[in-house]
DNA sequence: ATTAGCACTCTCTTGAGGTGAGTGCTAATC
DNA sequence: GATTAGCACTCACCTCAAGAGAGTGCTAAT
C-alpha cells in the first residue's frame, strides 16, 4: 500500500537526498544527471508531477524545482533511507571522548558532556535529558540537619543522580530521631522507583512511623516535588548550529527555538517517551508551534534494560536523517555502558 | 580635563540619548528640533565636527548623521548621565517576585528565578553567577558511602551552595572512621572560606590526620577541584533577547554570541570580579573579540558586606545603561535580603 | 512508454534614476 | 567673534525595468 512504485521511489529518494544536501529545490535534469536513474528529464518531470500530486514534494514556485513534503520526509524515513555508517574519524573521536568521560563520577557531567559531544558531530542542536527522577531507583537517602529549622535531604538514585533538597524541620529533632527515621527509609525503600510506591505501600510506611509522622509527610511532599520539577533537567550543545541552517535565516524562527531553548519544562516534556530505541519526529509530527520546521530525533537511554533518560538531536526537516540516527545510536550505546558502571 | 565644553557636552548627550532610542546616526536638525538647546542646526553641525575629531562620534559614511564611539559612550556614561528610577509597575513586580523566591531555599533556583527576572525586566540577555565556591565559607560537610570504593562528600557553604562530588575511597572504610574524620573537619573548617586557608593550617590538619592521609588526601584534592571547576556556575536569561537589537542582524555576531554563551568557564571568567559596586565594561573594555560590540554590566551582591557573586546584563553598547542600571541595583539588593536568609 | 523540443513562468541580479536625509562650507547677520 | 541661512554635494536606499537562468508543462515525434 505504498502506492509508489519502484521508479517514484528512486526519484523521490533522489529528491530527499539531494535537496538535503543542498537545500535548494530539484531539478528534473539534476536528477537525471546525477543519479543513476537511466530516464530523460521529461520523463522524471512526469513522474514528479505524479508525486507532487500524490503530497510527497512540492514546488516553492512555478518553475522551480521540488522539494519534499513533510510526507515525502517521512516516507524516505520509513522506507528509502539508506543506513550510514561512521566514518573512522568519527568512530575514533566517539571512543576517545567517552573514555575520557568514564572518569567521571557525576551523572549531570557525563550528561553534559554527551550533549557536547552529540552536537559536535551532528553538527546540529542535541537536547539530552538526565536520567528522570521517576524513573530511577532508590540506592541511599540521608538527611544533614542545617541549623535548627532546616534539614538537607540527600537522595542518590541508582542513575546516579543526587537529588539535594533543603526541607524545613517541623520542630527540633534529635540526630538520632533523624538517625531512626532515616535508617527505616533507606531499608524500605532501597531498589524501588518512585513510580513503583504503591500507595498500599506509603500507607504502611506512614503507619510504620506514625510517631514521627510530621518528618515523614515532609520528606514524602519532597519527593513528590521532586518527580515533578526535577524533570526538567535538560542539557542543550551546539544552540549555535542552527544557525548554520539556511532555512533559518529568519529571525523571527530563531527567536522562537531559542525562546523554547529557555523553558527546560516545555524540552524535557517534548523528550519524555516511553517509546524504545530510535524515534524521528517531523516537522508538525513535534506538537509544536516552533518545531514545525524542525525534526527531532531521540534515543533512549538504559540502566538495567530499564530506559531512564533521552537523548535527542534537533535540526531542519531537511535533517541528515541516516547520519544522525547512525550517530545517535552509537552515542546511546557509550552512554550505556557509562551508567550501568556507575 | 574633560575637554568638552557645557554645550558640547549637551550635544554629546542628546546624540547618545536618541541613538540609544532610535539606533538611527543623530542628525543636527533632530537635536535642535527636539532637544532643549537653543541652536541652530549649523552651530551644532560644527560641534558635531568638532566632537568627531575628538572621537567621540563618528559617521558611518560621508553623509550620515553621527553616532557615538567607544569613547563617547564611555564619557557619557562616567559624566553625562541621568538617574533613572524604577517605574512603579517594575517596582511591584520586583517586589512581588522576590516575595515568592523568598520560599526557596534552594541557592541555584534563586539564582536561575534571579536571571529571568533580570533579562525580563530589562529586555537584554543577562548572566547570573552563582556564589563562589573560593569566596564562600564552610559550614558544613558530609560524607555518604555509596558502595565499597565510592563516597558522596555534600558540602554546604554558608552561601547555602550545596556542593556534591563523588570520591573513590583509597580503601574501604569504617564508618566510624569516616566520622571521625569529617567531625575533625567540621570543626576545624567551619566558617573559613577556602581561600583562607594557609599552607599552615593545612599542614596542620595534614599533621593531625596523619593516620588517615589518604583520605585527607583525597578530600583536599576534592575541594581544590570544586574551588576550580564549580566557579562555572552561569546562569543565563533571555539569550533570545539579543535578536531584539537592530545591531546583531547579522547572523555571524550572533553565533559568535551564542558560542560564547555556550562556554560557561569564559563567561565566569568575565563576571568574576573583585570590584565592589556596579562596573560598566563597553565594547572592547571587555576584552573578548565576540563582545566587542557589547557592553556589560556587572554587580556584585553579598553575604555578610562580602561578595560571593556577580549579576549582569550584557547588551549592545547602545544600551539603556541609566535604566539597566537602576534595575541591576534594585536587584542585587533584593537578592543580598534573599541570601543573608539562608 | 519515452523523449526531444519549445514556449512559458518565475526568481534573481544588475543598473539607472530618483528621493531624502544629512553634511560641509561660505557669506550674511547679530 | 559667534551664530545662522543658504546651497551644493554626498550617499544610502527605493523602485523599476531589462535580461539571464533554471526549470516547468505540453505536444509531437520516436
Amino acid at each position: 500500500m505504498t502506492g509508489l512504485n519502484e521508479r517514484k521511489q528512486k526519484i523521490l529518494h533522489a529528491i530527499v537526498t539531494d535537496y538535503i544536501q543542498t537545500a535548494e529545490p530539484v531539478g528534473s535534469r539534476t536528477i537525471s544527471r546525477h543519479y543513476q536513474i537511466n530516464l530523460s528529464a521529461a520523463t522524471i518531470r512526469n513522474e514528479m508531477a505524479d508525486l507532487e500530486e500524490l503530497g510527497y514534494v512540492t514546488q516553492p514556485h512555478t518553475s522551480a524545482g521540488r522539494i519534499p513534503t513533510q510526507q515525502g520526509y517521512r516516507f524516505y524515513v520509513d522506507a528509502l533511507m539508506d543506513q550510514a555508517a561512521l566514518t573512522p574519524a568519527e568512530e575514533k573521536y566517539l571512543t576517545e571522548f567517552f573514555r575520557q568521560l568514564q572518569k567521571m563520577q557525576e551523572i549531570d557531567l557525563i550528561i553534559k558532556y554527551t550533549a557536547r559531544v552529540l552536537s559536535d558531530l551532528t553538527n546540529y542542536t542535541s537536547l539530552v535529558l538526565g536520567p528522570q527522577f521517576r524513573r530511577s531507583a532508590f540506592k541511599q537517602m540521608q538527611i544533614i540537619p542545617i541549623d535548627q529549622e532546616r534539614a538537607l535531604v540527600v537522595l542518590i538514585t541508582d542513575t546516579g543522580y543526587i537529588k539535594n533538597k533543603v526541607i524545613m524541620l517541623p520542630r527540633a529533632l534529635e540526630q538520632e530521631e533523624l538517625d531512626h527515621v532515616v535508617a527505616y527509609l533507606n531499608q524500605q525503600m532501597a531498589g524501588k522507583t518512585i513510580a513503583s510506591l504503591s500507595a498500599e505501600q506509603l500507607r504502611q510506611l506512614r503507619y510504620d512511623l506514625y510517631a514521627r509522622i510530621d518528618i515523614f509527610n515532609h520528606l514524602m511532599n519532597m519527593l513528590e516535588e521532586s518527580a515533578a520539577e526535577g524533570e526538567s533537567r535538560v542539557f542543550l550543545g551546539g544552540t549555535s548550529n542552527i544557525l548554520n541552517q539556511p532555512e533559518f535565516k529568519d529571525m523571527e524562527k530563531i527567536k522562537h527555538l531559542l525562546t523554547l531553548f529557555e523553558q527546560g519544562d516545555r524540552l524535557s516534556f517534548m523528550l519524555e517517551t516511553d517509546a524504545e530505541g530510535v524515534l524521528i519526529r517531523i516537522g508538525t509530527e513535534n506538537n509544536l508551534q516552533e518545531m514545525n520546521d524542525c525534526s527531532l530525533i531521540t534515543a533512549s537511554y538504559y540502566l538495567y534494560d530499564r530506559p531512564v533518560g533521552t537523548i535527542g538531536v534537533l535540526g531542519p526537516t531537511r535533517m541528515e536523517y541516516a547520519r544522525v540516527i547512525t550517530i545517535i545510536e552509537a552515542i546511546a550505546n557509550q552512554l550505556n555502558r557509562l551508567i550501568a558502571a556507575l
